[in-house]
This record gives structure tokens, C-alpha cells and sequence, in this order.
RNA sequence: GGGUGAUUAGCUCAGUGGUAGAGCGCUUCGUUCACAUCGAAGAUGUCAGAGGUUCAAAUCCUCUAUCACCCA
């Protein structure tokens, strides 16, 4: 049956997909070769309620490329793919799910109500990712596929499996060792999802805000002299000042404020550090001081050069509270609001006065327990409080007031009295500067982070950093592009705790269990176990055997226990045992564990540990992670200290780095800017092969990738010439019988004895281009090879030999013909598996299916024949010259003419005698016939040695034919200067490697031969004309 | 502010010291039986700018300009 003359990639590519699946074609192991080496893969898990988009398809692309190139080796080949569960994004699906459908709220139905839902999602959803990454023709072990939550308590049937197991084994042994310790730090939270999230979370975007500027009056009316000097020491600007002057884009964490900062070079301060001054706002009767300190942090430069420092609600405020030992003063609540809570601001105010005038000190949690919101604010939204602080500390006439012509407020000032502008009011206008600042934003929720005073779980990263370093540094890891090690150095380098605690359900809750401290005390004592029997075990011990646990819900439960037993306890400078059999209270810590955490055990979790088993065994550590640049920090510098931490070995041999696919005009692909190219629908448009290809065609290292649709279907166009190639040789019967692969043919026509060399020559480059990573160089390799090489030169010059009378010629062309195609499947198989094995199918008769074909070992050194190379060479110089010769002097592509020739060499005339069937075809020649002279109006073609030449009799523009041939000597003579210049200089031949001064050599002498050509049949012109 | 990178044909980009390249687009011609998702031929460059190293620089070094990204 004769092949269509496309591919139908929509009809063909589930069909394939499904066969290959069905056949286990893509298990673990599959393919291998008794003893071969492994080869394994961990997929960079997507979201369980992910869809593919440009960036997975770029990424599992090529992955699938390194997959199928190995696994076709014959290695030991695994591809392990999953997912993550993506604790907050997850979250907020299913929330929003609800809402939608009228349910009950999280809150409301509870967690375990909430975590069913969740569950039921993922098993709706989860397959979304899964089939998508099937239609790219991702060949992963589906039947290994893993999840970072499998095996959770609440699970469903179906959903087992070892990851919740190896996360909390991981947990507790990260603890028992002192890597991980509970505390409360700055954190940043996020208002919305009311939780902490990682710093890596955390956009930072440029926003249009405000830089107020408020006076700090100076305690009991103190005053000094406020001098500002130029560089030399010559007096700008002095006054008389009562306050120090503030600038501040978050006014309402004023409240907060627990001193004055000045830069202790900062001559200006001098005077009055140490002293207290008043913050601006509140009741003015309880109005708090604070002193003025020296540390590191304010640059003078900027605004007045004096800082507030706010430690409970600013990163660059906490280290200078921390340094400075000034209390941290939480103003907020989980969702941002100004707290209601505690003791009236009368009482809390006093709390901090005294501690300002150094009378007490307070503990973290008892500072926390301050709440210093003026009660005329509390339960405000913190961007309203910010309105209502402005507007009363302007009211009070503390804003720094300035013209209204002060360059500084952005407005553009009115017209000048004698420019015919209004009267000037005198009147003074306060200093708020419009500018824009930098503002964190949560990179799910997209609303303003708040830094937040919170306890957390942290890993402590600097234990462990050190073989996460090491390993790079001696290259036991390798990370490609080069310079992303440098990305990863800086960070790794300056590492910050992690915190992996999170204030979510949907996740790993922390193995942490609390319960009143024997020994006494207002705090809760936490142990840390892998169960909760375990953990009332380590409680029992001590407490003693007979004690009697209740575990409850939450904190508030167990309060609620503990306070009801109060009675009954005596407190003897310790909380003792109550009178009678009384539960102590045990509750669970509420908090789940950063996705990223269990996240970073994937390379040993999906592997089955901590079961030794056979897969990691085999598998582990991987041999290679391919992942963007956007997630060095998130995934794999914890990959590495992880894997180093709990199993003390690399996760992977190498990291190769990719960059961002982008579109066409170079922006970012993101849903706000509707430039989202959907692979999907390209796959749909141009088929999954083309997509496949284009993004291995541009994955340059570490370059960004812009996509257009133009591209893909260019990329598509080679498929399907690629597929017509092909035809064409089935309609000729190359494969009749055919069975291949097999060795190559031998070879009597030069056309085929080249072509088998071309063929070796460029299986080895796109090995040595995959080995390297480098995936533009392989797919452009084959690019040219298919197209430009077999299609436009080798498919030609078979012809006439197919069609030729020497049955031992037409056989030897078949074979050839069958070998180089076999070749350009299995090499183009990892890059465009549908279309390869859907050929592979149908051409020929196959014992084993492509994807499991034998990849190419041939060298070039056996099969490169350097004669067949010259003479080929020779043939493709003489048609094409005659061919541009042709179209230039405008003679009818249909036309068959003469050729004359003079000069042919020895090699030449065997070249012509050896390919006269297919010259003559291809450069539409008649006759050749040789002379000593060429009559009149006959064009020039110089090859090599010979000159050969087309009479036209008289047709030939004469002017024409002049002026083509002096341009191309005038390129000609600029090279031979280049050459020329280089051979005589004698620097050059000093100092210049032997083989490059030979090949220049060569070159020049080239080039002289066809200037001689040239300038003759130039001279034979102009005696015409 | 710190860091990283980029600047090569109209567009998108390869090119790690030795004759400047590809794809797309453009122009002209062509439906001869693999392919019009095609074929043949052609035009197009101060390799951002300025210095330097070298026999030799798009490539290495320095500075400048512009742009992008990451981190504050």
C-alpha cells in the first residue's frame, strides 16, 4: 500500500504511544544489555495539579532525549517520574474549588474533613500532568511513578507508598542529629494563606509608594545643633532642632519602633545618641520612648540618615534589634491586622517604657505578648492603620514640613508669581515623597508579605552545607552551564536558615509532639518521634511509667485540659503529677513541612528508601538532573545537602541548567500578558515531534529560548521531508526485504561509498553533541545531515542508479539507500519518536520496535573513503556551478545543454566518468564534450583544475556574464589578500602551528588555480565586447 | 546598590584564537513521477563602540553604551 505523503501526527502518536507503553518499552531496565552500565533520571516532580506548559515541555524534552538515546545504547536505563503535592499551590486550588461549589469552608469542615477533599482532587487532577507529559512522548517508568505525599496517614487506597515514611524518618534523624531546632525568627508570612512561606517565595517587586518624613521629638524637650556639612567641612545648613527627623514608607509599624538608629560616623547624631526620643503617634499621654543607638546599618546618606528600627516587621530592623539587644514588638495578627489582643495599649505602652529606660528586660515571648497598637487602631487593616498614623501624626504637626516647590514631592511646582502663576502661598506642605520601592510580594497569594515574628521549624543549613560545597567544588558533581555553579556557590556560600514549617494542612505535619515539661516552666516541652506511640514513649520516660497521656487535638484543647487539671497539680517550684490519675495533655504540633523538604529527598524517596532496595541499589546516586535555572536554589542545593545529610552521598553526577522558554518577542510567557504558548495546542497544530525538536534546536546552554510558531513549523516541514524521503525510497522497493540494521553495505558507486562515510561522520558528532549536553549542536547536526545531505544530494543521486541497468549497482544502491535511512531513524529517534518509529513500522520488517533499536556505533575512521569524499566533492562543485551558471544567465530550467571542458585532470575525468549519469541529470546536461578552446559567448565554470563552459551561442549577455564573473573574482582576490598576507608575513609562518600554515597554503594555491580560470575566461570576454 | 549574562544578516540565533554561519523572511525561476509542509538560484554583515594582548580577535583583556535576568 502506498504511504500518504504526510505524517498524521494526530492519528499516529497515541496510537504509538500507547504500543510502546503496552510493550513495557520505557520500565526500568528495559532494553539493557547483560552488564551495561545505568543510566537514571529523577523528573523535577511537577504540581500534582499542574499542566504542562512550555517550561515542563522544554525540560522533559530533554530529558526524554538523554532517556532515549541511552536506553537505545542498550544501558540500564530508568526515568523515574511523579509529583509533588505542592502544599500551598494545592491548598489554594482546592480552597477556591470549594468556595466555587458553595461548600463549607477549610475552616469550618475542619482539617481532616479539608485533607479528604484534598485527596479527592488529587485523584482527579493528578492525572492531568501525566497524560500531558504522555503526549510530548515522555518515556518514563510510569509503572514507578511516585508522589511526595504517598503512603500519608489519611491516604487513599491506591495513594501507599514510602515518601510520607522517608520524610518523617528524615525529619527525626535531621532532629536527633541538631539540625533542625525550633525558634522563634523573622519570617516572612503571607496574609493571605496565613502562613510562613520561604524567602524563595518571596517576589520582590518595584511598586509606586510613599517615603514619609515624620519628627521623633527628643525626650523632655532636649534640643541640639543640627549641622549638615559638605565634603570639605564647610557648614551647609545648621539649626536649632528639638526631634530627629525619620523617613519611613511603612508608617503604621511605627508603633512598633524600639529605637533610633544613626550610622556611628554620622556627625550629625552624635550629640544626642543615647538619648531617648519620642515616638510620634499614639495616645499622647502614654506616648513611648525609645533611644537612639549607633549600628552599621543606616546609610547617612539616604533620606535624613536616621532609622527606625522595627524589629518585628523588617529583615534589615531585626539583625539591628538583635545586634542592638532592642525588643521586637509583634503588631500584627495571622492576616495582617493590626492585633486586638492582650492587655490595653495604656499597660503595654508602660511594659515598654520600662523597658527603654533599661527598668526591666523581657523575654522573646513575653515581648511578643506586648501589644502595642493604640486602641483606636487595633483590628484595622494594616494598610488603613498606615492612613490613620499619617493622618494623625500631620494633624499633630510632627511631619517634616517643606514648600510646596521642594523638589523632592514629585509635583511639578506652580508657576512662579513673576511667571505669571497664582500668588505663592507661603503655606509649608509635609514631605511625603512619591517614589517607588521595592515591595514583597507572596508569589501564589500576590499579596503583600509581611515580615513576621513567629515561632518556626528551622534546618539549620550551616551544618550541612559544607558537602553540598564540597562536592561541586571537587567536581564529584557537575554543573553545566559552568556558570551556574557560580549561582550556586553564592547562595550556598551565604546560606540563611531554612524554615520548613508551614501553617497548612495539606502536607507532612511535623513529627513533634508537646506536653507540659516535668520540670516546669510556662512553655511547652516538644519531642520529636516518628509516630505518636513513640513519642508517648519518649514522654513516658519522663514522666514516669505510670504516667497517663491524653492526646487532643490542639493547643487549645490541651489548654483547655491542662487548666481544668490545674486544681488538682501542685506547684512546688515544678509542675508535679496531679493527686489522683490525671491525662497530661499531649497535642501534635499543627504545622506541616515545606514541600520542598520532602522535595528534597526525591532522588532516594522515589527509589524506595529507607527499604534498601534493589532499585536504589542499582539507580542511586542518578547519573543526571535536568532542571531550570529558577530552581538551583529551591530544589537542588537541598537536593544536595539532603541526600549528603541523610545518606552521606551525591544525588547525581551532574546538573545540567537550562533557561527560560520564552515568547517570540523575548518576554516572559506568563497568564497576566496572555502570551502563553500551551504546548498542548502546538502539539496539536504542528504534532508532538516538531515541538520535540524545535525546543532541542534551540536549547543553546544556558540561553533563553524564543519560541515562534514559525520555527515549529519549519521543524515540522523537516519531518516531513524526512517522511517523503522515505517514501521515495519505498516506492523504489529499497525495502523490500529489508530487515535492517545491519552493516554497512560495500560500496562500489562513489555516490554510496560517500554517503555511508557522511553517515558515520555524523553519527559520531551527535553522540559527542548529546554527550556534552550540547542538544542544538545534535539536532542541528541531524538537521543538515537529513535534509541537506541525504535529502538534497544522496536521494538525487540515486536515482539514476535505481534506475540504471547494472542489477548489482541497483542492489548495492537499495542497500545503501536502506542503511542510511535505518541510520537517520535511530539518530533522529530520541528527538522525533513518533514519526521515526511510525516509518520504522512501516518500512521494512522489524524484529524489535525503534524505540528499542540499536543505536549507531559505526566510525568514520572505518567508513570514511577520502576518494569518494574528493570525488563527491567534485561532482557537487560541478552541478551546482552550473546550475548558478543557469539561473544567472537566465537559461530555461527544462533546457538541456552542452558542456564543453578544458583542462580536466586525471581525477577529474574519472569523476566525470565514474557520476556522468547523475551530473548530467542533476545539471540538466546534454553532452560533454572537451576542447582546447571555448567558442564565443560561452560561460566559464572553473572546478577544481578544469574549466568548463556552456556555449550559448551568442544568447549569452555578455555584459552580464562579465559582471558575474568579476564578482566572484573579486571575492576570490579578496581572500587570496587575506592568505596572501598571512603566508608573507613572517611572523606568521614562525609562530603559527604546522598544520594551519599547510592548510593556508593549501588554500592559497586553491584559490590562485581559480583566479587563473577566472581572469582567463574574463580576458576571452572582453576581446568579445 | 551587588552579581550574572547579552549585543553577529530584515527577524530569531549558532559560532572558546586560524577563509563570518544556520533557520525563518525576502527576490527570481520552476508543478521532471519522494516531497509545494517542495526544488533551484540569489541578495543581505563596521560581529554594539573605543582601546589593548597576539603572527592572527566575533572569540582573550580593559573601559564605555544599551538591554535582560538574579539577589538586596
Amino acid at each position: 500500500m502506498a504511504m500518504d505523503k504526510t505524517f498524521d501526527a494526530a492519528e499516529a502518536e497515541a496510537r504509538l504511544y500507547d504500543a510502546w507503553d503496552k510493550a513495557g518499552s520505557f520500565a526500568a531496565g528495559a532494553n539493557a544489555q547483560p552488564g551495561a552500565e545505568t543510566f537514571s533520571i529523577m523528573i523535577p516532580p511537577p504540581n500534582v495539579t499542574g499542566s504542562l506548559h512550555m517550561g515542563h515541555a522544554f525540560n522533559n524534552t530533554l530529558q526524554d532525549i538523554l532517556v532515549r538515546w541511552h536506553r537505545m545504547q542498550g544501558h540500564d536505563t530508568l526515568w523515574q517520574p511523579g509529583q509533588d503535592h505542592a502544599g500551598i499551590a494545592t491548598q489554594m486550588v482546592v480552597e477556591r474549588k470549594l468556595a466555587q461549589e458553595g461548600n463549607q469552608g477549610r475552616r469550618e469542615m475542619g482539617r481532616e474533613a479539608f485533607l479528604e477533599k484534598v485527596w479527592d482532587w488529587k485523584q482527579e487532577s493528578g492525572g492531568t500532568i501525566i497524560n500531558q507529559l504522555k503526549r510530548l512522548g515522555a518515556s518514563c517508568d510510569w509503572s514507578r511513578n511516585a508522589f511526595t505525599m504517598s503512603g500519608a496517614p489519611q491516604a487513599p487506597e491506591g495513594e501507599d507508598g514510602n515518601f510520607h515514611d522517608a520524610v518523617i524518618r528524615v525529619f527525626v534523624d535531621l532532629y536527633d542529629k541538631g539540625y533542625i531546632y525550633r525558634g522563634k525568627r523573622l519570617v516572612n508570612w503571607d496574609p493571605h494563606f496565613e502562613t510562613a512561606i520561604s524567602d524563595l517565595e518571596v517576589e520582590n517587586v518595584e511598586t509606586p509608594g510613599h517615603m514619609w518624613h515624620f519628627k521623633y521629638p527628643l525626650a523632655g524637650g532636649a534640643t541640639y545643633t543640627y549641622v549638615e556639612k559638605d565634603e570639605d567641612g564647610n557648614v551647609l545648613f545648621e539649626e536649632e532642632r528639638d526631634y530627629i527627623s525619620i523617613a519611613t514608607t511603612r508608617p503604621e509599624t511605627m508603633l512598633g519602633d524600639g529605637a533610633v538608629a544613626v550610622h556611628p560616623s554620622d556627625e550629625r547624631y552624635a550629640p544626642i545618641v543615647g538619648q531617648l526620643c519620642e515616638i510620634p503617634v499614639g495616645p499622647k499621654e502614654h506616648r513611648r520612648l525609645i533611644p537612639i543607638i549607633t549600628d552599621e546599618y543606616p546609610d547617612p546618606d539616604f533620606g535624613s540618615g536616621a532609622v527606625k528600627i522595627t524589629g518585628a516587621h523588617d529583615f534589615n530592623d531585626y539583625a539591628v534589634a538583635k545586634r542592638g539587644d532592642i525588643p521586637c514588638y509583634r503588631l500584627m495578627d495571622t492576616a495582617a491586622r493590626m492585633r486586638d489582643d492582650g492587655a490595653s495599649y495604656a499597660e503595654a505602652a508602660e511594659t515598654a517604657m520600662a523597658v527603654a529606660k533599661g527598668e526591666r528586660t523581657l523575654t522573646e515571648a513575653e515581648a511578643d505578648a506586648v501589644n502595642l497598637v493604640p486602641d483606636d487602631l487595633r483590628g484595622l487593616d494594616r494598610f488603613e492603620a498606615r492612613k490613620a498614623v499619617v493622618e494623625q501624626i500631620t494633624g499633630e504637626g510632627l511631619a517634616v514640613m517643606v514648600p510646596p516647590t521642594d523638589p523632592r514631592l514629585g509635583t511639578k511646582p506652580p508657576a512662579a508669581p513673576e511667571e505669571g502663576g497664582e500668588p505663592r502661598d507661603e503655606q509649608l506642605v509635609p514631605l511625603v515623597e512619591t517614589k517607588p520601592i521595592m515591595q514583597p510580594f507572596g508569589d501564589r497569594s500576590k499579596v503583600v508579605i509581611e515580615p513576621m515574628l513567629t515561632d518556626q521549624w528551622f534546618v539549620d543549613t550551616t551544618q550541612i552545607v559544607g558537602p553540598a560545597l564540597d562536592a561541586v567544588r571537587d567536581g564529584t558533581v557537575e554543573i553545566l552551564p559552568e556558570r551556574d555553579k557560580k549561582v550556586y556557590f553564592h547562595w550556598l556560600e551565604n546560606i540563611e536558615p531554612w524554615c520548613i514549617s508551614r501553617q497548612l494542612w495539606w502536607g507532612h505535619q511535623i513529627p513533634v509532639w508537646y506536653a507540659p515539661n516535668p520540670a516546669g516552666g510556662s512553655e511547652w516541652h516538644h519531642v520529636c518521634a516518628a509516630s505518636e506511640a513513640e513519642a508517648l514513649k519518649k514522654l513516658r520516660a519522663m514522666w514516669g511509667d505510670d504516667a497517663e497521656f491524653r492526646v487532643t487535638a490542639d493547643e487549645t484543647e490541651a489548654l483547655e485540659l491542662f487548666r481544668a487539671y490545674l486544681d488538682n497539680w501542685t506547684d512546688e517550684g515544678a509542675i508535679r503529677q496531679a493527686q489522683g490519675v490525671k491525662a497530661i495533655p499531649v497535642f501534635r504540633d499543627p504545622d506541616v513541612l515545606d514541600t520542598w523538604f520532602s522535595s528534597g529527598l526525591w532522588p532516594i524517596g522515589t527509589l524506595g528508601w529507607p527499604e534498601e532496595t534493589d532499585a536504589l541499589k542499582r539507580y542511586f546516586p542518578t547519573s543526571v538532573l535536568i532542571t531550570g535555572f529558577d530552581i538551583i536554589f529551591f530544589w537542588v542545593a537541598r537536593m544536595m545537602m539532603m541526600q549528603y545529610a541523610v545518606v552521606g552521598e551525591r544525588p547525581f553526577d551532574t546538573v545540567y541548567v537550562h533557561a527560560l522558554v520564552r515568547d517570540e518577542k523575548g518576554k516572559k510567557m506568563s497568564k497576566s500578558l496572555g502570551n502563553v504558548l500551551d504546548p498542548l495546542d502546538l502539539i496539536d497544530e504542528y504534532g508532538a515531534d516538531a515541538v520535540r525538536f524545535t525546543l532541542a534546536a534551540m536549547a543553546a546552554m544556558g540561553r533563553d529560548l524564543k519560541l515562534s510558531k514559525d520555527r515549529i513549523a519549519g521543524y515540522r516541514n523537516f519531518g516531513t521531508k524526512l517522511w517523503n524521503a522515505c517514501r521515495f525510497a519505498e516506492m523504489n522497493g529499497v525495502f523490500e526485504g529489508h530487515q535492517g540494521p545491519s552493516e554497512a553495505p560495500k560500496a562500489t558507486a562513489t555516490a554510496n561509498a560517500w554517503i555511508i562515510g557522511e553517515t558515520a561522520r555524523v553519527r559520531e558528532e551527535v553522540d559527542a553533541a548529546i554527550g556534552a549536553f550540547r542538544f542544538n549542536d545534535a539536532a542541528n547536526t541531524l538537521y543538515a545531515f537529513v535534509w541537506g545531505i541525504v535529502c538534497d544530494w544522496y536521494v538525487e543521486f540515486s536515482k539514476p542508479l535505481l534506475a540504471g541497468d547494472h542489477e548489482a549497482v541497483v542492489a548495492e544502491t537499495k542497500a545503501t539507500t536502506a542503511w542510511v535511512l535505518d541510520r537517520c531513524l535511530l539518530m533522529l529517534h530520541p528527538f522525533m519518536p513518533f514519526i521515526t518509529e511510525e516509518l520504522w513500522g512501516t518500512l521494512g520488517s522489524r524484529d524489535k520496535m525503534l524505540v528499542h533499536g540499536d543505536w549507531p556505533q559505526e566510525s568514520a575512521a572505518d567508513l570514511v573513503d577520502a576518494d569518494a569524499q574528493r570525488e563527491m566533492t567534485w561532482v557537487i562543485a560541478l552541478i551546482e556551478g552550473v546550475r548558478s551558471a543557469r539561473a544567472q544567465m537566465r537559461v530555461p530550467a527544462s533546457l538541456k545543454v552542452k558542456l564543453l571542458v578544458s583542462g580536466l585532470d586525471e581525477n577529474g575525468r574519472r569523476a566525470w566518468q565514474a557520476n556522468e549519469a547523475l551530473i548530467t541529470r542533476l545539471a540538466r546536461i546534454d553532452t560533454l564534450e572537451e576542447t582546447d578552446g571555448f567558442p564565443k559567448g560561452t560561460v566559464t565554470i572553473p572546478v577544481g583544475a578544469a574549466t568548463f563552459g556552456m556555449p550559448l551561442d551568442g544568447v549569452v549577455d555578455v555584459a552580464a556574464e562579465m559582471g558575474r564573473l568579476e564578482k566572484q573574482l573579486a571575492k576570490l582576490q579578496k581572500e587570496i589578500g587575506g592568505l596572501d598576507k598571512r603566508l608573507s608575513n613572517p611572523k606568521f609562518v614562525d609562530s603559527a602551528p604546522e598544520d594551519v600554515i599547510e592548510e593556508t597554503r593549501g588554500n592559497l594555491s586553491a584559490r590562485r588555480e581559480e583566479e587563473h580560470t577566472l581572469e582567463t575566461a574574463l580576458a576571452r570576454l572582453r576581446e568579445i565586447g
